[in-house]
DNA sequence: CGTTATCTTGACGTACATCAAATGTCGTGG
DNA sequence: CCACGACATTTGATGTACGTCAAGATAACG
């Protein structure tokens, strides 16, 4: 990066900054960290690009070689046994930054649920963006501080928590997620499968759907299709998933 | 933080820097961001201090006002449910920094396993180290990046390990820690408890105790107490911590 | 509208938890 | 140095929450 680069970096260049300007998931990104001003600087290091539904985006063990921000959609993030059995680490959404759980190779694999949109920025684009945007840095410090609380929580729900809190858990934690400032949403999308649901509880497909069940018997929630939830009685399933042993 | 202040603190004033000049820890933590002619700044914002064992110097839940450097002994770290259940989150040692998982409450609880000596570090210091110094920024960065792998590593022991591949997974990781760089150790030492390791790998005691006991009688290790462990066969050890199911 | 994958429900099995007691370890004071 | 007591660990007997296997019901998709 040379002293002349840096000055033109200040230049606006209309046309380059466009799909991070009109980028619906900056706001709520590490992205926010860069003014509109130098918006082109970003949008030069990303590339947007899309994965259709069940495509594999990232490969656990792969050489590191881009980092990524969610734009769109929906992706599962797991790891692998060589047997098979899958534990799904986490859902990505618009926001969400993955690269930070990297060293030489990934750590783990991202999938799309639907379609997603993402942006991919090279490794040593990256680089010279945090070089440059100290905001951006702090930013990601945070992001990795909220992912590390999270993942800790993930860690009390899959060592000691039962199913029927884990499932709980999950409702809470997803309605949460979708309305962070309003009160609990009533009616939650859930765009993953049952399977999805399992690897991410550390259960299987069975105990999940019969625990669903048993939470609608007991009309703590309702559930109008596999991809839906409605919650009836939010305090309650809060109640459980705190790990209090509540009543039948 | 006015301009002189930030000349003043170029110069070294003897002393001050005494603590962290001759910490032990200080190579293998983020304190290597800071060389020799800073180490006064760094001096400055850490607080040594030292915890007996058994002594909770975090509790989950209080304000976050302070970070973290361990500089000796061994912590746990952990997450407690409201009947008592405990999850163990990691084991801290020198060089571990702690205050990543933390947003305005700590997010977990720290107790020392033996004597742990420590630097406590105020929130708004560690911001202004931060500010002043972008290699110590980047060091966090990459520090919370190791974090995540080895977060979302224990997710999958948990949701989807054996407590054989668990407890595999434990002695070959806790090797690796020992000696990064050579092969793997021979004997190694386990300052926690039975109880710790329990709860760390989302077991009870005795099926911990059983599971030891058992790679014992295949001859793939050797427990000459309750605090050690000799490593016999690092290889069986290492396929079975993979997931592949061992042969008998 | 048929085909196929996903989800639900049931019957049964098992890995690990729980309960209980013996054995071992370690610090402390005689 | 050894004896004692408190606590950690091991070992055994039994229970159970969840997994596995299997079959139907429902939803998704061309």
């Amino acid at each position: 990066m040379t002293a002349a680069s840096l000055v033109l970096a200040t230049v606006h260049v209309p046309g380059l900054a466009e799909h991070c300007g009109t980028c619906d998931a900056r706001s709520g990104s590490i992205c926010a960290a860069i003014d509109d001003a130098d918006l082109h600087r970003l949008a030069k290091a990303a590339h947007p690009a899309q994965a259709g539904a069940g495509q594999t985006f990232i490969y656990e063990g792969d050489p590191a070689a881009n980092f990524y921000n969610i734009s769109g959609g929906h992706a599962r993030l797991f790891k692998l046994l060589p047997d098979g059995r899958r534990q799904i680490t986490g859902f990505a959404r618009a926001g969400h930054f993955l690269g930070l759980a990297v060293n030489e190779a990934y750590s783990f694999s991202a999938e799309a649920i639907d379609m997603v949109s993402y942006c991919r920025i090279p490794r040593a684009s990256m680089h010279a963006l945090l070089d440059n945007f100290p905001a951006m840095e702090r930013r990601l410090l945070e992001s990795a501080g909220n992912e590390l609380v999270s993942a800790q929580e993930q860690m009390l729900l899959l060592g000691r928590k039962t199913a029927r809190e884990r499932l709980a858990s999950f409702i809470v934690a997803q309605s949460r997620l979708d309305r962070p400032c309003r009160a609990h949403t009533l009616r939650l999308p859930l765009p993953m499968t049952r399977g999805d649901i399992a690897d991410y509880l550390g259960l299987t497909i069975e105990t999940v759907s019969r625990t669903f069940t048993r939470l609608k018997s007991e009309r703590l929630i309702d559930l109008p299709g596999p991809h839906e939830v409605v919650i009836r009685d939010f305090e309650a399933l809060d109640t459980i998933a705190g790990g209090f042993a509540a009543a039948v």
